[in-house]
DNA sequence: TCTTTTACTGGACAAATGTCCTAAAATGAC
DNA sequence: GTCATTTTAGGACATTTGTCCAGTAAAAGA
């Protein structure tokens, strides 16, 4: 992760060595789960390799995505992180994947540690909330079926690489309405 | 807006009174626009008194309510103001409003001005984004009529102060529907 | 207070979307 | 390669939600 981290600021050659100190090393397999509801969210993984995906459960039982991560991405359960109260989403990996993590201890050392991760950390949360916003946009502004327009349109990745039914849930819809969405986008 | 950061982080009366002197004050009549979409946001406002709401056009050129801000509530476009990009919100004012401005320029002077300051804006930045988070949530996992419920039982404020056709917007269902909710639930 | 405008309700119908189900296609395990 | 399992497509029908509209109530302006 420490590459991303450089692109946002400029950071010295011993602030990056404490971020080296801190950072662990996973891999998980497909399907596992990395975080479950109810648990509180102390970790924040960065994916060197894979696919993960966050989703919920509704009251009738069915699974709700509520976010993809790809590569060079970060995920979490950002709001149990942040408030320290149970997550309402699980967290999987799609494919076999391999993690950076960074714990709430060791972002806590980074932010003690001086003024640039301190203005680092509101950056990137920040740049989450943007991310958020658009969703939350299109969830307003726009149907489903054009809600999946813009995804073909520019994130094609998704398209390729999820299965339809994650899609469906994610977009708001069900996967029969996907289905006729996609037999009429054709 | 002082007490709502003092709440918030242990500030020194130095750091208090760099606050004051960047803090201006503005008045708005109910109807007025404090931003129009295609504007890039460059202030947040904190409401003394009175109430704004976000909104933006969709595509049929109907008003979509994007969010409601009342008395010691922060409200800006945020995206626009961190991303400096053109909002897609108006913000406009329901009611005749008192507002404490606070503008980009006079916060980047906070952020330098030292650690303190770097970490309120993240800590706040944090809070807007579960605020936001959970807006998200109610979206995929409940439908109008559960979000109109909940809103009923935890922000009564929203039911008594808000005009309908903006509460239905905001719940994501059209004024018709909303009406056929509330026959509904009584 | 009276008038004009705006907001809310609800009927009738239409469109969008969900539910349930089956068959075909794709994927994974051995 | 074969079999079992999972994923996807789509028919038939039900439900939800939207559209259009008119009547009434409420609010704003003179």
């Amino acid at each position: 992760m420490k590459f991303v981290f450089q692109s946002i600021q400029d950071f010295s050659a011993y602030e990056l060595s404490l971020l080296d100190s801190l950072i662990t090393f996973r891999t998980v397999k497909k399907g596992e789960l990395l975080l479950t509801e109810n648990q509180v969210c102390n970790e924040i993984v960065f994916i060197e390799k894979g696919i993960l995906r966050s989703f919920f459960v509704n009251h009738k039982g069915d699974e709700i995505t509520n976010c993809f991560a790809f590569e060079n991405e970060f995920m979490a359960s950002f709001a149990s992180f942040i408030t320290k109260e149970k997550a309402e989403e699980n967290i999987q990996a799609l494919t076999d994947t391999k993690l950076q993590i960074l714990d709430r201890k060791a972002l806590e050392k980074l932010y003690q540690s001086g003024f640039n991760w301190q203005e680092i950390g509101r950056k990137l949360t920040e740049l989450e909330f943007v991310n958020l916003h658009k969703r939350m946009v299109s969830f307003q502004k726009l149907s489903g079926t054009q809600r999946y327009e813009e995804l073909c349109k520019n994130h094609q990745k998704y398209i390729q690489l999820i299965p339809l039914q994650y899609l469906a849930s994610y977009l708001g819809i069900t996967p029969r309405h996907l289905s006729r969405i996609r037999k009429a986008v054709v």
